[in-house]
Formats: C-alpha cells, sequence, structure tokens
DNA sequence: CTGTTAGCGCTTTCAC
DNA sequence: GTGAAAGCGCTAACAG
C-alpha cells in the first residue's frame, strides 16, 4: 500500500541497507549516492515506518501520559510541560484520560503496555486505596518505567514529581490560624487521590499543634468539581455556627465556593476567608483576589518528562527517584480576618 | 526482553498460529486448547505487542491529533470529546500541540504519518494562509484521512467539523444592531485561522447590511489569548470616541477584556456592551453575565472522532464530508443597551 | 563504502 | 483444529 524502504532501494538502484543508513546518517555512504537516494525519497515523498522501526529495533519512540481530567486547566499545563521536553528529544505522546474512574486507568495501563511505550507519566487518581488489589497488580506486572506527576501511590514506592501537599496544607491552615482564625473548613477532593488526603492530614496537624478540636462537621469531601463544591459550600454557610475562613483544594472547587458565597453576598474575607489550592487564572484577571498556593503544573509536567528522561538514560542511581517540590503561596489578601 | 508470542506458544506445547488465534480469538481452536494456552498466557503475564500486530496487519490502532493549545479547556474539551469515542472504538490518541507555531504543526503531521496512524483529527491554526507552500504540501502529501475540527483551511477542501463563523460572527454583530448599537466595536483571533477571519466577514457584512461604515479603529487584531486582549480593550476605551459594543472572539480574550474593563471601571453592559464566543465557564459561576456564542466543543470533538470513523469504515459517500455546526447564542444580557 | 542476511513479534494463508 | 511458512518494513551485524 504505502512505499517502502525497498521500493526506494529498487527506484535508486542500491541495496536496502544503504536506504537505511541514509535515513539514519548512520555508516559511510558515498556522497554521490547518499544525493541519490536523497532524491528518490524526496520525489516519492517517502517518510518511513516508525511501527517497523519501532519492531526491529525493539524500541519505540513514545511515551503514555495518563490524566484524570484534561478539560481541567491544570493538567493540560501538566501535559503541555511533558509535551515540549518530549518534542526535544523526538518522543510521542498518546494520551488517555480517567474521568477519575478507576477501570479506565488500569486498562490506559495495559494498553499502553501493549503500544511497547517507553515510560508512563501518569497522575494516580487512587493512589490512596490499598486494599485494591487490581490497582496494585496491574501496576506491579507492567514492568515500564513509571514517573508519578502531582499525585503519589501510598502502597508503592515509585518515581515521580510530588508536591508537598501535607506541609502545603499545614501551611494554609496554619496561615488561617495565625491570622486569628480558629474556626477553619476545608473542602478536600476525593480522598482516594493523594494529595486531598494529604492535605487534610496537613489541615489536621495544624489545628492539633494550635490546641483547635477538629470538627467533623468543617470537613467537607468533595470531588475536585464545581458543582459538588457550590452544594457543599451553600450548605456550610447556612450552618448557624459557620467557619470564619474555608480552604478548599482545587481551582473547579474553588469557583464552585465562590459561587455558592456570592450568591448569598458572602464576602471575602469579611465574611469568609479562603485560602485555595491551585491558581485560577481567570480569578486574578476579573480582580477577585483569592490567596492561592501554587502548585506551578507547567513546571510540575517538565520536571516529570525530565525525570523520566533520566530513568530512560540510566542517570539515576537509585531505583525510584523521587521529587518533592514545595509549593509556593500567592498572597493576595483572602486570608485575613477582618 | 520482552516475553513473546512463541514464548508461550513453546510453553503451552502449542504452535505460534494457536496462540495467535487463542489471542484474537479467530478460527477454530479446541477449548482444552485455548484453556491451557490462557492459562500459560495469565501466568507469564504476557501482553501481546501492538506494534508487531500493527506491523503485521499494515494498520495501526492510533490516530492522531492535533491543537494549537492544550491549556485551553476548549481544547480540553475537543479531545475528551474525541477521546471517548476513540476508546469505545479501541482507538488510541498520540496528542500534538502546536503553540499556534506552523513549524509545529507541519512536524506533527509528518510524525505522525511516520507512526502510520490511521486518521487525524486537527484545529489547524494556519488555514488562512493560500500562499504557504510548505503547509499546503505537507497536507497534500499526507495521504491519510484527515478532519477538521472547529476550523477549516482555505486552500483545500477537506472533510471536518466546522462552526458556521460568518453567520455567528453575523449574529453576534446583529443582535448588538438590534439592541441599538452602532459603533461595534471586534476583536478577533490571529486572522491566519479561518475563525477569526470568518467571524470578522459576518461582522463586516452584517454592519454593511445596515449601512454602518467599518471603522478600521474598531477591528482589533488579536491572538487568542488574555494579555493582548486586556492590552487592547485597555487602550479601545482610553479612545474618545469609544465603541458601545464590543466583540470577542474567544474565551480568553473575554477575560482580557473583562479585566481591562474592570480597572477602568466599566460597566457591562451599562458603559460597554459585550458579545463573546465560547464559554467561560467561570464566568457563569461568578455571576458575570456575559452573552456568548457557544459551539459546544465537547460535542465538536464527538462528532469529529465520529465523522473519522465514518471515513474509515468507508460509510461516506461523498470525498469530502463536510458538517457545519450552528452554534447557539446564550443570552445572558450583556448585549443590552442601556 | 555497499550488499546479504537474519531477525523484531505478530498475522495469515495454505496444508494436513 | 492445528502447524509451517511467508511476510509486514525496517535495522544491524557481517562479509566483502
Amino acid at each position: 500500500m504505502s512505499i517502502t524502504i525497498s521500493d526506494i532501494a529498487r527506484l535508486s538502484g542500491v541495496s536496502l541497507s544503504t536506504v537505511s543508513r541514509v535515513l539514519n546518517n548512520s555508516g559511510y555512504v558515498k556522497d554521490e549516492t547518499r544525493k541519490k537516494v536523497e532524491e528518490v525519497i524526496r520525489q516519492n515523498n517517502f517518510i518511513p515506518s516508525a511501527i517497523a522501526r519501532n519492531l526491529s529495533k525493539s524500541q519505540s519512540t513514545t511515551i503514555g501520559i495518563i490524566v484524570p481530567d484534561i478539560t481541567n486547566s491544570y493538567f493540560g499545563e501538566v501535559i503541555k510541560g511533558v509535551s515540549e521536553i518530549a518534542e526535544e528529544n523526538g518522543l510521542n505522546i498518546i494520551l488517555f484520560n480517567t474521568d477519575n474512574i478507576l477501570e479506565k486507568e488500569i486498562r490506559a495501563l495495559n494498553v499502553l503496555k501493549e503500544q511497547r511505550i517507553r515510560g508512563i507519566i501518569m497522575t494516580p487518581g487512587f493512589g490512596e486505596e490499598k486494599d485494591n488489589f487490581k490497582y496494585i497488580d496491574t501496576i506491579n506486572k507492567l514492568n515500564i518505567p513509571i514517573v508519578l506527576v502531582s499525585a503519589d501511590i501510598k502502597f508503592k514506592k515509585m518515581s515521580g514529581i510530588f508536591v508537598d501537599n501535607i506541609n502545603a496544607g499545614f501551611d494554609a491552615t496554619n496561615l488561617l490560624l495565625k491570622k486569628g482564625h480558629s474556626k477553619i473548613a476545608i473542602m478536600t477532593g476525593i480522598l482516594s487521590s493523594e494529595p486531598a488526603a494529604h492535605r487534610l492530614l496537613g489541615y489536621k496537624k495544624a489545628l492539633k499543634e494550635s490546641n483547635i478540636d477538629i470538627e467533623q462537621r468543617y470537613i467537607l469531601s468533595g470531588d475536585f468539581n464545581m458543582k459538588k463544591a457550590y452544594e457543599l459550600t451553600k450548605k456550610l454557610i447556612e450552618d448557624e455556627d459557620r467557619p470564619t475562613a474555608l480552604i478548599t483544594c482545587s481551582n473547579r472547587m474553588t469557583i464552585g465556593a465562590i459561587k455558592a458565597l456570592k450568591e448569598k453576598n458572602i464576602n471575602i474575607p469579611e465574611d469568609l476567608a479562603i485560602v485555595a489550592f491551585d491558581r485560577v487564572a481567570l480569578l486574578d484577571y476579573l480582580g477577585i483576589n483569592i490567596t492561592y498556593i501554587d502548585e506551578l503544573p507547567l513546571s510540575l509536567g517538565k520536571k516529570s518528562m525530565n525525570l523520566l528522561l533520566d530513568i530512560l538514560n540510566n542517570n539515576i542511581s537509585e531505583k525510584e527517584k523521587r521529587i518533592i517540590v514545595k509549593p509556593r503561596i500567592i498572597f493576595k489578601g483572602s486570608e485575613e480576618k477582618i
């Protein structure tokens, strides 16, 4: 169907290997021969098959990337970062979007194995589920280098770029405590994901250190999305004894919370202080100033791809290389107690 | 290195072809034999190589997708739509992000050719550049089914899911005219992209039909992004004889414009009416009501993947199947003249 | 410098 | 039902 290397060989009057040499700039080829072959390649608009090359070399030029929600700009940034570094290194990206569904994540891993990709970069959605045998099993059997980004897996030590979410949760809470808040609520993401669980841990730790009782009704379990956050916030502020501060654990949850507050005419920070996780570009632009923990997802993406490259090139001495990034707090004033 | 089909054959005491039959559920295999082989496969955690299968069948199970900016949720939605349908049909996705850079787009096309993918779904960024020989040439020589999404290419009739941007631009402008506006500005995206060019055409058409002169200073050429939009808007509203209405041609540009307006205390729609393109989920949530043209990118993604499937399965009689989607206007009141 | 040859791991006739 | 063998398009010794 498609034109092949042997067609080119025939048309140029040379052998397969010579064409291969020209294609790969490897070994010696007489200048004249090279010119001739190149001309035939050009004329026939020949592009060699990566599939055949991969099979022959038992090595592909593709990596896999698995994210929970590609419509979330956070992961868009991560992917962009990965993609930039991958491209510089001649690697392609096979993308999987899991919608936070365990089965999709497992299937994605297996498909990537089938594709014999070089390595995988993923944000696991279920790293806290210690007893999920199928998940663990899939990862254990994969035998492909995996780099985790921004979320860890509890039951297995793996390489990755992580965010110090315990400390981030701790710092966020402490910031509010220092400002004089004591009734602080937190709205977490799905607790089967590591970031959500860790932020909550940090929150609890901070309260404990300040000898403040942890109130269950101040701990709201969201799902990282707007709608749930909106509903939870609405309920929260209808509470008689409502908190004076709220920590939201993802960009989308922040939006949902703000919607609820707007509707009820609750002012930030006068009526309710807020510290958020993740940047919401639009908020800055709209002059809604929310103090937030910035994880710099673009940079996380780049770092994870670089780490994967290091692993593939055997530049890593340890078995698992774990880089923990400390997110920074961007102060906008919404944490004040007024 | 990795375990292969012949290892499985040897371990099960059968031939390669029998293992292959088991793997593909093709041909007759005695139940007992099948069980035996399946057991060996399971025990060895064998996953066949898609690379080898692709080579052997001269057919891959991958498609390519090329977008200008993956961090924009518009394209996130498109990709999500594509991905859902692709997955249902056992197809994987190789992703390319071009940052609106021509060379990257061309390279992406060639890499996808090299990968012998089944088809390509892309949003071209340079469909208006009639004289760009290299671009045209690449596409012409590709010889892979391409489905365009949401942006067309002027110099070549291609299959795709398009948005009727001329009419959308026309309608947006007319809406404002009907409300009594006559000084209407438009902020377009990069004019080398078809949607930007077409929306501008629609705008001009509407003004002409209403016998209103087209003022060059009311036509602002942006780049689809916030920063430029912010600057352009700032300049626009400093104008002595400033317009009473503005059309913004992308979600990000809308944000940029709103930032500028906020800063200058210009109210919407009292001081400046706005009609935008694309939904900005956050605006709705924040109670900032902007009338917008909704293209439903998730649906565009699904439709484009379905179209590609139809093409691949020869369900299409025409050489080029072009589906034109009429976007809907979501009225929020920001178009009023008060 | 160039050609021959043996794979890479799988599918697919064609025999038996 | 099952196996042998050719082939998918390329790479990489090896020989010359």
